[in-house]
DNA sequence: GTGGTCTAGACCACA
DNA sequence: GTGGTCTAGACCACG
């Protein structure tokens, strides 16, 4: 459970939780197989409700990265590393676009964009 | 008044609404001393609440982008065009660490991130 | 005219008129008989409408500062230099008893208020 | 929810709420931390709409006396307590400098200010 | 349960 | 005519 969330931010904590979980699945950290902690621990660590955390969790199921074995436990799917990759290249892919359109909304050209991100990668 | 506004978004639609005209502001399309349509007007045009078209002038006014005049109306401030690339890059800067935070959640590279920004331009 | 009025001020514009007409007066900057310009001259000089103009000329009418005489103009009327100042000080005195409440609210004893007045004055 | 609001008052309800609250955050009668009512009920026993409510609620965020978590509740932002002393200096500053502009505009000395302050107070 | 958004309709002060 | 404030009542997302 190496995630952390923030009251402060403009994102719903389930959600901040599904990106990070999201996140580690996709990069490999958390492997096929991986028994995700009862949501009742998960809750407790975490320092927020139950529910948000079920709620995460199902959202999680609901993108098919996680199958929940009722009364065993949540568990990271099987995928090929391909699965994987196309996967995590339509979630990104999704959000680019939606970034994209924000900066042309501005007017910036993609060279423009191109220079800012070097200074701040 | 070269706006739209979609109820299906997420984001609410005053937020939709600054979002918008601080563009237009930022590009040089609305000229410093234009007078935005009437509240009313405006919301008439748009389809929405007059508190909603007030709720969002309200908020380009706190960000100093326009100032309202009681009982004459909203006019876009008066600006160097330094101060106005200053606070376009600022939002924009703002926005980008965002975004690179997110790819960077998922371990992708400068690299990555330029090949596929590329594509979508 | 001497006058100085601001569209941001969070004031309304004919108070701000009344306000300086007024303390021009009780100052004795602007002496018993004489003729204030006509508002629609006024309201050239400053700007502003001549409603906004006639708003403030017959309110400092009301409490007795000025006369006017149909078809000949607005003249500060007369007053015995004790009354001047009897005026003067009722207009300070309600002022300040607002001001202090408003300290009293944030808990500052006369001393403290003593020593901000000294270092701003 | 110690405060009294007038709609006699010249100034708008949910400013009354502002600046009561905002007095009492800065006078550390509402400590860091501590929990707001909830918009529906401070609504109810101030009997003004809860829109009203936010308003002033929505204000006091924007200044960062408080901080309102969705779903939770409003709470009392931490301070230093040299950040609220220096936060309350600002605030009475400023409203000093408008009330001693006054003051001059009527050709008072800071001696007569003093002499009718110690009367007030 | 909480706050977040939106609506329709009203009244007022200002210009 | 303009913006400024307020109301009552509704629906939604979040916890």
């Amino acid at each position: 459970m190496n995630v952390s969330i923030s009251n402060a931010s403009e994102k719903p904590i389930y959600q901040q939780l599904v990106e990070q979980i999201s996140a580690q699945i996709l990069k490999g950290e958390l492997e096929s197989g991986y028994c995700l902690p009862p949501i009742r621990q998960a809750a407790l660590e975490l320092g927020v409700s139950v529910i948000t955390v079920k709620k995460a969790w199902e959202e999680l199921e609901r993108s098919g990265l996680i199958n929940t074995v009722t009364g065993k436990g949540c568990f990271v799917a099987e995928f090929s590393s391909d699965k994987i990759l196309q996967i995590r290249n339509e979630m990104i892919l999704k959000q680019m676009e939606n970034d994209t359109s924000y900066y042309k909304s501005f007017g910036l050209t993609m060279d423009e964009v191109m220079e800012l991100l070097k200074k701040i990668y």
